[in-house]
DNA sequence: CTCCTGACCTGAGTGC
DNA sequence: TGCACTCAGGTCAGGA
């Protein structure tokens, strides 16, 4: 399922249900994710309280105090992983098939972890060296942070000869940015998807720059992008389908300019664009 | 270094 | 109905 904007409307679910909740039981499935689950998960934060809720690129990061320490809960959701809250334990039923981890609150809430294709995943991390865990120590700059913008991107992307759109779904540059909202961005920058990262004047990359936060805070907006079964955790679709203008729209009209959108592949994955209105 | 390919998984959809 | 095949919101190791 989800980029940036699914992974932070999740993140906002979670922070609204389990923030200053004690945890009082964890189930974990013992299936292998794209790591194992730490076996010991359930003596390690159960009787720890939810503090906060927060989201690096498409990471979410739970931070649980404990009586005596404080550890971070790492979730990955990979292409397929979607978390669901159930207001009340006893409505929840008997684990599902792809459910990987269930975690109950004092409050009787429980928050269940399912993910088909287990390429999401889990760890408990130490928040004094969160910054240098191997999954994030070198992960690029928040798009919605204050430090993306034209010049950013002229540095970051210079010599480089892969594809703008190959380049924005390198999480070491930007992080946070998928596939649907890759293509999006180009879009309303009137960027070609192929033209070489290297090769774009700081113009360009200025208006890249807007077009990238403009599509992910309307994303977020709307509740992010429900393509198949992807469901918010609260059960609710995400509205963001409505507002694209390639993503999935192979051989429709432009919004803009009523040409029809093309699909191409780019390194393995497909690419969504108007080549009327991206040069 | 840079860049691309294949691998990791399951499930839905398509065409025969 | 069954089967073979393709594709899907991501990432990483390995090799050219």
């Amino acid at each position: 399922m989800p980029e940036l904007p699914e992974v932070e409307t999740v993140r906002t679910a979670i922070d609204t249900a389990a923030t200053g909740d004690t945890i009082t039981a964890v189930a974990a499935s013992g299936k292998k994710m794209r790591w194992p689950i730490p076996h010991d998960i359930s003596r390690q934060i159960t009787g720890g309280v939810f503090t906060s809720v927060r989201r690096r690129g498409k990471y979410i990061l739970a931070d649980i105090k404990m009586p005596v320490k404080e550890t971070v809960m790492l979730i990955h959701l990979g292409m397929s992983g979607s978390i669901r809250i159930y207001p009340d334990q006893k409505d929840a039923g008997e684990a599902g098939l792809h459910d990987h981890l269930a975690i109950d609150l004092a409050s009787g809430k429980r928050l269940v972890l399912n993910d088909p294709r287990r390429f999401g995943g889990v760890d408990l991390i130490d928040p004094k060296n969160e910054a240098g865990h191997p999954l994030l120590h070198r992960m690029g700059i928040e798009p919605l942070g204050n430090r993306l913008d034209g010049a950013f991107l002229t540095t970051a992307f210079k010599g480089k000869a892969m594809a703008i759109k190959t380049a924005l779904l390198d999480q070491r540059i930007i992080a946070g940015i998928g596939n649907i909202y890759a293509s999006e961005a180009l879009f309303l920058a009137g960027v070609h998807p192929a033209r070489k990262a290297g090769r774009i004047s700081l113009g360009r990359c200025e208006k890249l720059a807007d077009a990238i936060r403009q599509v992910l805070h309307a994303a977020i907006k709307a509740g992010g992008t429900s393509l198949r079964d992807h469901v918010q955790p609260g059960g609710e679709i995400g509205y963001f389908i409505q507002e694209l203008n390639v993503y999935g729209r192979e051989g429709e009209a432009c919004t803009r300019c009523a040409k029809p959108i093309r699909m191409t592949r780019q390194t393995g994955r497909a690419t969504y664009y108007c080549p009327q209105c991206q040069r």
